[in-house]
DNA sequence: GATAAAATACGATCGCATTCGTATTTTATC
DNA sequence: GATAAAATACGAATGCGATCGTATTTTATC
């Protein structure tokens, strides 16, 4: 396991920029923020200056060889994810995981939220049966 | 269910003075300062500070009839939770709370979380043992 | 009721996130 | 190689969170 950065959390700003880019593959300011117009009225270069922030602190990388520059996820979704709940589980939680899941859970709402919960716990028992000594 | 406040997000320092105020009951701005000098070098007009925006937003009541105002939450730590969660499941999970849920676990480190989160998963199973149809 | 201690109120600073306007740079094309 | 289009870079404004210093108010006590 290599240690790297001190893991930067990202701003509502960013983060919505970076899910964009999680779910588009790598991409262009213009390609982005056409994205980005779909929902917010976010002009062109406040997207190419939070990309730019966001270069600065690493969140994102990119390639300068072409004139328009392409940007890229310096972290995997999954990273980012777990370093969120992480932040949130110690602020709001007092440290403890299954505090947040039952919350999550006991907050659910949709009969298919429950079912995937299900299905996923299903799995958890199959797999950990042998953990219990 | 009355609907009531738009549910205001508290801030990262106002939940720490949150934090201290579930645990503690109402108390004075002297005692939740004596609680976070413990841990933060913060001064107590700081605290006092917050304390006031705090009410102002509506995330604190106050009793002002002595001369020691005595602050206590507006709002239960459950609700203030499951408020976060939905924040950050709607922000960085696409909305679906299975997926967070299976983040929480996959992430789950130490043999404790992790047989807390399988009691409370037999639980629930037994309680839902006749949703499915 | 004057004084001192302890509380609240107020304002100001600092830093960061968000936003955008404008300036500059780059490059294709005539 | 001049021009126009499209990109990046830059600077500045705004707003909010966090912090604290100082001013003001309150109240117990002599």
């Amino acid at each position: 396991m290599t240690k790297g950065k001190p893991a930067v959390k990202p701003t509502e700003a960013e983060l919505l920029l970076l899910n964009i880019l999680w779910k588009m593959g790598p991409a262009t300011v213009r390609e982005i923020h056409d994205v980005v117009s779909l929902t917010q009225k976010t002009g062109y270069t406040t997207v190419l200056k939070i990309l730019q922030i966001m270069h600065e602190k690493s969140l994102v990388i990119r390639d300068e060889s072409n004139r328009a520059h392409i940007y890229a996820t310096a972290n995997s979704q999954t990273q980012t994810q777990s370093s969120l709940i992480k932040d949130l589980i110690t602020k709001a939680f007092g440290g403890s995981t299954s505090k947040l899941v039952m919350r999550a859970i006991d907050d659910s709402t949709s009969a298919q939220e429950i079912n995937d919960i299900r299905q996923l716990l299903n799995s958890l028992e199959k797999k950990n049966s042998t953990t219990q000594h």
